[in-house]
DNA sequence: GCTAATATGTCGCCATACGACATGTCGCGC
DNA sequence: GCGCGACATGTCGTATGGCGACATATTAGC
């Protein structure tokens, strides 16, 4: 468990996370949402999501949310960020907006 | 343009590169820069950084340089960015920006 | 009935980060 | 002239994580 700062998150687990920010989803959907919000730069494998999300319920980022109105035989598993997930989140932003800064101050110098 | 040139840059890669955006350096002293555009964040270990000077010459993102003016006998071998290299690390700094818009936009909705 | 999209999951390979270790030089105080 | 800390470069083993390939099942539409 880190107290201390938040690690630097990857792409896939940074637009994860992101996803669910918006709002509770199932695993396909994210898929898709990540697709959306990278505009389609960003592709993820189901090899990396479902690894990814295995990882983030461990580390407790996110956590499994049935909807109560769902009631269809389909298989879905639903996951919400959870508060913790939700300051790794704005931490990174944080670290990008950080990156970024010292990008523009280089090229200006 | 191509789809996806670049590959998205870990922190170290894009720290190095940056680093080197503002003049051509030798290995240790990128160390002490990457700590120092990072406000001290990040610290390479020597294993982070020689394994990505060695990679980044490879795929041509940096070369050797070194200077002529240089005679001193203590053993150091300096690295400039090469064309490629700035290209990379703009095109990251764009990627760092869509990020971050992403983000600004998940939270407002 | 067939097919594509939806949906979840595993396995193994490979790239990378990084701590630990190894080696040597230079400047400075004592 | 000796020790020591900063300078400087490098290797090695391990752990993590991304990702393509594979596996399986359901549902919607034609």
């Amino acid at each position: 468990m880190e107290s201390q700062p938040f690690a630097p998150l990857s792409e896939s687990t940074y637009l994860i996370l992101l996803s669910l920010a918006a709002g509770p989803q199932h695993g396909y959907a994210i898929m898709k949402s990540v697709a959306d919000l990278s505009d389609g730069r960003m592709q993820l494998s189901t090899g990396t999501l479902y690894g990814a999300i295995k990882r983030l319920v461990n580390d407790g980022w996110i956590e499994r949310f049935d909807e109560a109105d769902y009631s269809g035989g389909r298989d879905r598993k639903a996951y919400r960020l959870t508060e913790l997930g939700l300051r790794a989140l704005n931490a990174e932003a944080d670290r990008l907006r950080a990156l970024l800064a010292a990008h523009v101050q280089v090229m200006a110098g």
